[in-house]
DNA sequence: TATTGACTTGGAGTTCACTCCAAGTGATAA
DNA sequence: TTATCACTTGGAGTGAACTCCAAGTCAATA
């Protein structure tokens, strides 16, 4: 596959394929003859994954580690269980805070309802 | 309250409240006579809500818009409804995000857990 | 009264994650 | 075979959200 292929199947533009390559995000694409990038399923997957990751506000920098200790070998399997353990627990956390901020919402979206509907608001709307 | 206390109480630093009032996220706090800022519980309130939005990512701009239509006053109750109503589609949105990545994260951990007690991997690892 | 320390302002600097650009190369179409 | 086009690289530029700094002010304390 070529780097404009996978740009429109993961919804990601073509400078950032190669910035996330270029950065360690994803391992080297191996290249053709001429060193154009060409996609095999292994990398598709590896940009999978980092789309998802950043799309759920993991730090590049984890999926870097991520990639290095996956390329140091198998003796990194503790540390890359480590790693996704403490992501885990990030993404745990900001759920933690987007349910706050959802209850938030709904009790101020129900105060506003009333007040489009009465045309004035029993509370000081802040 | 002094700038102090606030950020102690919010966990926010001072350069951050300034930034947020300088930049309208929140509304401007009133002064004691040597032109300190002092906080009243209706700034507490309002720093409150933005730390809570921004901790859940929701961008500056959003509740600098906000702040902005408060101020416009009561006619602009439909417009701050429909400003709510997208920000909880995006946080929404968001939390489908992170709900796939952690969906990964398990499936992952959970192979990792059995390559670290067997001492081999009977996936590819990626 | 002198000095310490917390506050003020405007503006500059930093970090993250892209995003764009210039200059060059290689394959395909007219 | 010449032109076009997508691709390559290294590096510079951008936007969001802080974060830090310098120079100055003010209140309280030794």
């Amino acid at each position: 596959m070529t780097i404009k292929e996978v740009s429109e199947k993961y919804g990601v533009s073509q400078d950032t394929l190669r910035y996330y390559e270029r950065v360690g995000m994803i391992p080297a694409v191996k290249r053709t003859a001429g060193g154009i990038r060409d996609y095999g399923s292994e990398d598709c997957s590896w940009v999978e994954q980092a789309v998802c990751m950043r799309s759920a506000g993991l730090p590049v920098e984890a999926m870097i580690e991520y990639v290095r200790l996956f390329q140091e070998g198998d003796s990194t399997f503790p540390a890359r269980l480590a790693l996704l353990k403490e992501q885990r627990e990030a993404l745990l956390e900001q759920q933690e805070k987007i349910s706050k901020m959802l209850d938030r919402l709904d009790y101020k979206i129900g105060r506003y309802e009333e007040a489009v509907k009465t045309g004035k608001l029993d509370w000081n709307g802040d």
